[in-house]
RNA sequence: GCCCGGAUGGCGGAACUGGCAGACGCAGCGGACUCAAAAUCCGCCGCCCGCAAGGGUGUGAGGGUUCGAAUCCCUCUCCGGGCACCA
C-alpha cells in the first residue's frame, strides 16, 4: 500500500505521523529562512543589527561528540528540555542565546582513520553532518550562525592562544591569581623577588634564568611518572584512570612510565575552585564530587630524624598528618614503596632482634625491600587492600619531644601520590595503622581518652582529652593540635600545612587528532610561538599504519613521523634558528574548556571573544554574582573532569582580564538518563528488545522462548536502542518531544517505553480536533466567548503552566495543558477562539511545529510566528473563585466536603461543616474541643 | 566503610512551605458508535468490607512530633550514584 494514501476510515485531516512530518519540515524551512532563532548582540560581529532592550539569557547543552553510530532517543532528552525552556523564555521577553557545537577531536575518529586510511577530518565532518540532520529534525531552535566544532582551524587557533596565555602566566600566591610571566621576570630582575640560590638575577646563566621562569609557569613540562595506556596509544590524566588502574575509556591496562609531559598547574587554583563552589547554583552532588576530588585537608608536616642500623647521618622523614595531636602515639613510621628515602635508609643487615615477621623472609633489608617493591608493582590496587603488609627497613626514627625511637617500615598502604608519601603510624587513633600494628606486633599507645564503651581493639578517632602526651595531656583534640603545632614550629620539627588530593593536570596526549601544542624547543627548553603564528595547523599525516601497542612499548606521538614538521627553522625574534617542535597534542578536554565563550562571537578573528559581547552575555543578573552561562544542562558524568577543567581555564582567563567573571557556568542541571529494558535468553545472550512479546504478568518471550528482563543503558550491546528516526516515522518530532518531556522530572532517570508514546500523540490529536475539523480541515473554533467556568480553568492553567515552565517542570505543565484540553473535548463543541489562541501559545515551547501550524490556521500569516508571540499571562482576578470546596476532618479523619465563600471566616466555615450530614453524624452532638480553618484548604474539628 | 540521592497503584509519575494521596499518561475493564473491527467519545480503575450510603486500611519497615505527616525527627531495610588504605 502507498504509505501516503489515507487508510480506509481515517479522516483525511487527522494529525498523524504523515501530517506531522509535512508540518514539521514546512515550518523548519520557514524558520531557517527567517532566522527567528538568531539572538542579536548589542555589539560585535554576529549582530543582526536589532538593538535589544530585553534581558539576556544564555542557555547551553553540553555539546556532543559526533559519534558515528548516530543518536538514540536518550541523547536528545536534555536538548529538548533546554529548547522548551529557551522557547518559553523567548516568548516571555528574553533575548536568548542558544546554540550547539561539536566536541569533535578525539580517539574514535582517529581509530576510524587507522582502520580505513581515511583522514579523521573526513569521518568527523560526515558524522557532524549526520548528527546535525538528526537534531534538526527535532526542531531545536538553535542560532545556527554560532555553532562551532572544536576541530575547526578557526576554533582551535584560539584554543592554542589560550594555551599560550596559560604558558605565559604564573600564579602569584600573594594575590592568589595568575599574572603575566613578564611580571615575574620583572620581580626577579629588580630583586623584589629573590632569584634561585640567593644570587643576583643578572649573575645567573641564561639556562638558570629560563629554568627559574619555566618552573613558575601555569603550563610547564615535567618529567614525571605518567599513565601510559598502550592499547589507546596515549598517556592519560589521573582523572582518566579508574581506581582499578585501567583506562576509563575502553577499560584497558595502564602502566606507569616516566616521561616529559605538559602539565597544567590546576593545583594552584585548588582553594579558589573549592571556595567558589559555594557561589554556584549547581546540584549539591556535583559540588560534593568536586570537593572530594580537590580533597583539601588541613594538617601538619612533621619531620622525624631517621637513620638505619649502623648509619651515622640522620635523614629527616617528613610525614603528613591531619592529627598532629596524636604525635606521642607514634609507634612506627611507614614510607611508600616508591619513596626516594627508602634507598637511602635501607640497612645492609637486620639489626639484632628483628622479628621474623618484619623481614619478609629475606636475608637482608635490601633484599626484603626489593622483593616487596617487585610484588607491590605486580598487584592491583584491589588486591592490595585485602590486608596490611610491609617490611622493616632496618632503620629507626626519633619522635620529636619524645624519648622513643620507632622502627621505619615500607608498606603499600601508604601512597606516594598523597601527602609526603610517608606517615607516622598511630595505631591508637587510626584504624589502618591499628591493623598494621597488629600484623607486625607493634605497640599501641592511646593518646586520646576513649569513652568506656569504645571497644579496646579498635582505634579511637573521636574527640576527648589527650593522654600519654606530656604537655598535651588534658587538652581536647582541637586544643592539642594547636599547641603541638606551636611547639613543632618553634622547634623546627614541623609546620601547619594544607594538603590536596588533586594533582596537576597532565595535558599531553600522544595522538594525532587533537590540537597541536604551539610550542617549540631550543636547547634550553620550551619557547612559545608568537600569537601571529597561530593557528599552528595539524600537518597531513600519511602514515596510518598501526603501531605495535605492546605492554612494554614506549609512548610515541604520531606527529613525530612527519619529519618536515618535527624540525623547524623560524625567527622568533632573535633571528632564524632551528627548533624542535612539540609533538604531543592537547587532550580532548581542551576544546570543551571554553567553547561557551566562542558561541558568543564565533567569527571574531581579532580576539577569542569581543569583551563587550562577553560582558553582555556572561554578566550575572544579580549584582556581585559569579556570572557565566545562565543555564548549563548535561550529564552528571562530567561532574569532575570537564567542569573542573573549564572552571580552571575560566579563572585563568579571568585573572588575565579576558573574561568578566570568575565562573563559566552559574547554574547547572544534570538531566537524567533514559534507560531501556533489555532481554536476555536462557544462554544469557541479549535478544533484540523490539522482537520481545508478552508482559510483566504473563512473562516475556522471544521466538517462543522465555527471556529475562533487565533495565540498562540504551545501546547496541544490549540490543535495546530506539532511534529518533523510528519515532519521527511513527509519530513525528513533536510527539517525541512531548513524550520525552512528559516522562518525568528533568533530573531523573527513566525507562523508555515505546508503547506509551501513543499517549502523547493522542493528546496532540485531541488538541487538533478541538481546533480543526478532521473531515474537512476547516477550523472548528467558535467565536463565542468562553463561559465563566472555562475562563477560570483557562486562567488557572495559564498560571500553573507558567510556573511549571519557569521551574522546568515540563511533565506537570503538560498534565495541566492536557486537563484543559480534556475539558474542551468533553464539551465537544470546538474550542472558543480565545481559548484556542491561549492554548496554542502555551503549547508552542513544547511542540513548536504543531503550535505554529495551528497558530497560522487561527490567525493567518499576518500574526507572525508563534515562536515570537507572547507567552500568555493569567488574569489574577480570574484565579480566585467566589466559593471554594473545602474538606472537613473530624478527629483527623476526612468526613466530608463543604462549599464555603472564598472569604469565609472560621466561624462561618465551621458552621457550614457542622451542617454537612456526614460531618454532623461523626461529631454526634459532642462538644468541640478544638476547631481550625485553613482558608481554602481544610476545616478541622476535634471532639 | 564514608558522602550524596531515592523508595507512592500493574507501569511512568503527581501532590508548591505539614492540609482532600494517586493529577496527567500507559496498560486494564465496561459502555456508546459500527454489520463487525479499528479509530473516536463516555465511564470505571490502590486494597478490604458493603447492594448502596458509607466504613476500614494504605505512600519501603518500625517508632515519634502534630488537630493533621508521602512531606518534619529518630532507628532500620533495600535500590541508585560518588569516593574509598587520602594519613
Amino acid at each position: 500500500m502507498d504509505a501516503t494514501a489515507p487508510e480506509a476510515g481515517i479522516p483525511p485531516h487527522r494529525y498523524d505521523a504523515a501530517l506531522a512530518a509535512e508540518i514539521e519540515s514546512r515550518w523548519q524551512a520557514v524558520w531557517d529562512a527567517s532566522g527567528v532563532y538568531q539572538a542579536p548582540d548589542p555589539a560585535g560581529a554576529p549582530s543582526s543589527g536589532r538593538g535589544s532592550p530585553d534581558p539576556k539569557l544564555f542557555v547551553m547543552d553540553m555539546f556532543p561528540y559526533p559519534s558515528g553510530s548516530g543518536l538514540h532517543v536518550g541523547h536528545p532528552l536534555g536538548y529538548i528540555a533546554t529548547d522548551v525552556y529557551v522557547r518559553f523564555k523567548r516568548m516571555s521577553g528574553f533575548n536568548v542565546l542558544y546554540t550547539m557545537g561539536f566536541d569533535a577531536f578525539g580517539l574514535p575518529a582517529e581509530e576510524h582513520a587507522r582502520q580505513t586510511g581515511q583522514h579523521p577530518r573526513i569521518n568527523t565532518e560526515a558524522n557532524i553532518d549526520n548528527m546535525r540532520r538528526q537534531l534538526d529534525r527535532l526542531g531545536l531552535g538553535h542560532d545556527k550562525r554560532r555553532g562551532v566544532a572544536t576541530t575547526d582551524v578557526d576554533y582551535y587557533r584560539w584554543t592554542q592562544w589560550i594555551f599560550l596565555q596559560i604558558f605565559n602566566s604564573w600564579f602569584d600566591p600573594e594575590s592568589r591569581r595568575a599574572r603575566p610571566i613578564s611580571e615575574l621576570v620583572d620581580e626577579f630582575s629588580s630583586g623584589r623577588r629573590p632569584a634561585p640560590g640567593g644570587r643576583a638575577w643578572n649573575e645567573l646563566s641564561e639556562a638558570e634564568r629560563r629554568g627559574a621562569v619555566d618552573s613558575h609557569r601555569l603550563a610547564y613540562v615535567a618529567d614525571a611518572p605518567v599513565n601510559w595506556c598502550p592499547a589507546l596509544g596515549t598517556v592519560l590524566s589521573n582523572e582518566e584512570v579508574t581506581n582499578e588502574g585501567r583506562s576509563e575509556r575502553g577499560n584497558h591496562e595502564v602502566f606507569e612510565r616516566p616521561l616529559k609531559q605538559w602539565m597544567m598547574r590546576i593545583t594552584a587554583y585548588a582553594d579558589r575552585l573549592l571556595e567558589d563552589l559555594d557561589r554556584l547554583d549547581w546540584p549539591e552532588s556535583v559540588k560534593t564530587m568536586q570537593r572530594n576530588w580537590i580533597g583539601r585537608s588541613e594538617g601538619a608536616v612533621i619531620s622525624f630524624p631517621a637513620a638505619s642500623f649502623r648509619q651515622l647521618e640522620m635523614r629527616p622523614i617528613e610525614v603528613f598528618t591531619t592529627r598532629p595531636d596524636t604525635l606521642f602515639g607514634t609507634t612506627y613510621l611507614v614510607l611508600a614503596p616508591e619513596h626516594p628515602l627508602v634507598d637511602e635508609l635501607v640497612a645492609g643487615a637486620w639489626p639484632a632482634g628483628t622479628p621474623d615477621s618484619w623481614t619478609g623472609g629475606a636475608a637482608t633489608p635490601r633484599e626484603a625491600v626489593a622483593a616487596y617493591r617487585a610484588r607491590a608493582s605486580e598487584l592491583s590496587d584491589a588486591d592490595r587492600s585485602d590486608s596490611k603488609s610491609g617490611v622493616f627497613l632496618g632503620a629507626h626514627a626519633a619522635v620529636p619531644f619524645a624519648d622513643s625511637r620507632v622502627p621505619v617500615f615500607v608498606a603499600d598502604y601508604v601512597l606516594m601520590g598523597y601527602g609526603t608519601g610517608a606517615v607516622m603510624g598511630v595505631p591508637g587513633e587510626d584504624q589502618r595503622d591499628r591493623e598494621f600494628a597488629e600484623a607486625y606486633g607493634l605497640p599501641v599507645v592511646r593518646t586520646v581518652q576513649a569513652p568506656p564503651e569504645h571497644p579496646g581493639e579498635l582505634a579511637y578517632t573521636g574527640d576527648g582529652p589527650s593522654i600519654n602526651s606530656r604537655f598535651l595531656d588534658g587538652l581536647d583534640v582541637e586544643a592539642s593540635k594547636a599547641l603541638i603545632l606551636e611547639r613543632l614550629t618553634e622547634a623546627g620539627f614541623g609546620r601547619h600545612t594544607v594538603n590536596y588530593r588533586m594533582r596537576d593536570w597532565l595535558f599531553s596526549r600522544q595522538r594525532y587528532w587533537g590540537e597541536p601544542i604551539p610550542i617549540v624547543f631550543d636547547d634550553l627548553g620550551p619557547v612559545a610561538l608568537p600569537d601571529d603564528m597561530l593557528p599552528l595547523e595539524l600537518p597531513e599525516l600519511t602514515d596510518w599504519a598501526p603501531r605495535a601497542l605492546a605492554r612494554d612499548s614506549e609512548p610515541e606521538p604520531p606527529l613525530g613521523r612527519v619529519a618536515a614538521w618535527v624540525g623547524v627553522e623560524t625567527d622568533l625574534g632573535d633571528g632564524p634558528r632551528r627548533y624542535r617542535r612539540e609533538l604531543n597534542t592537547m587532550p580532548q578536554w581542551a576544546g570543551s574548556c571554553w567553547y561557551y565563550l566562542r558561541y558568543l562571537d564565533p567569527r571574531n578573528d581579532e580576539a577569542l571573544v569581543d569583551p563587550a559581547v562577553e560582558l553582555y552575555w556572561m554578566a550575572d543578573p544579580e549584582p556581585g554574582g559569579v556570572g557565566g552561562v545562565d543555564l548549563y544542562v548535561g550529564g552528571v558524568e562530567h561532574a569532575v573532569l570537564h567542569l573542573l577543567y573549564a572552571r580552571f581555564w575560566h579563572k585563568v582567563l579571568y585573572d588575565l582580564g579576558h573574561v568578566s567573571g570568575p565562573e563559566p557556568f552559574r547554574r547547572l542541571i544534570n538531566q537524567g538518563y533514559i534507560q531501556a529494558y533489555a532481554y536476555k535468553d536462557a544462554r544469557g545472550v541479549y535478544v533484540p528488545a523490539e522482537e520481545v512479546e508478552g508482559s510483566l504478568r504473563e512473562g516475556f518471550t522471544h521466538g517462543g522462548q522465555p527471556v529475562a528482563r533487565e533495565l540498562g543503558k540504551m545501546g547496541k550491546s544490549l540490543k535495546n536502542s530506539v532511534t529518533p528516526d523510528d519515532m519521527y516515522a511513527a509519530y513525528g518530532a513533536d510527539t517525541l518531544r512531548l513524550y520525552e518531556m512528559f516522562m518525568g522530572p528533568i533530573h531523573q532517570d527513566r525507562p523508555w517505553e515505546t508503547r506509551s508514546v501513543v499517549g502523547s500523540q493522542r493528546v496532540l490529536q485531541r488538541v487538533w480536533r478541538n481546533v480543526v475539523d478532521e473531515e474537512t480541515g476547516a477550523l472548528r473554533v467558535t467565536d463565542e466567548a468562553p463561559d465563566d467556568d472555562l475562563l477560570r480553568l483557562l486562567h488557572r492553567t495559564v498560571d500553573g503552566v507558567r510556573a511549571d515552565m519557569e521551574g522546568m517542570r515540563f511533565n506537570t505543565a503538560i498534565a495541566k495543558l492536557t486537563e484543559l484540553n480534556n475539558e474542551l473535548t468533553r464539551r465537544g463543541t470546538g474550542a472558543p477562539r480565545e481559548v484556542a489562541d491561549v492554548l496554542v501559545r502555551m503549547l508552542a515551547p513544547l511542540v513548536p511545529h504543531f503550535a505554529e501550524e495551528l497558530w497560522h490556521r487561527l490567525h493567518g500569516d499576518g500574526a507572525g510566528s508563534v515562536t515570537q508571540a507572547e507567552f500568555p499571562a493569567a488574569d489574577p482576578a480570574l484565579l480566585a473563585d467566589d466559593a471554594v470546596e473545602v474538606p472537613v476532618q473530624v478527629n483527623g479523619r476526612l468526613r466530608g466536603r463543604v462549599t464555603v465563600a472564598a472569604d469565609a471566616d472560621e466561624e462561618a466555615a465551621v458552621a457550614a461543616a457542622l451542617a454537612e450530614p456526614n460531618v454532623a453524624a461523626h461529631v454526634g452532638g459532642r462538644e468541640l474541643r478544638k476547631q481550625l480553618y485553613v482558608p481554602g484548604r481544610m476545616i478541622t474539628l476535634v471532639v
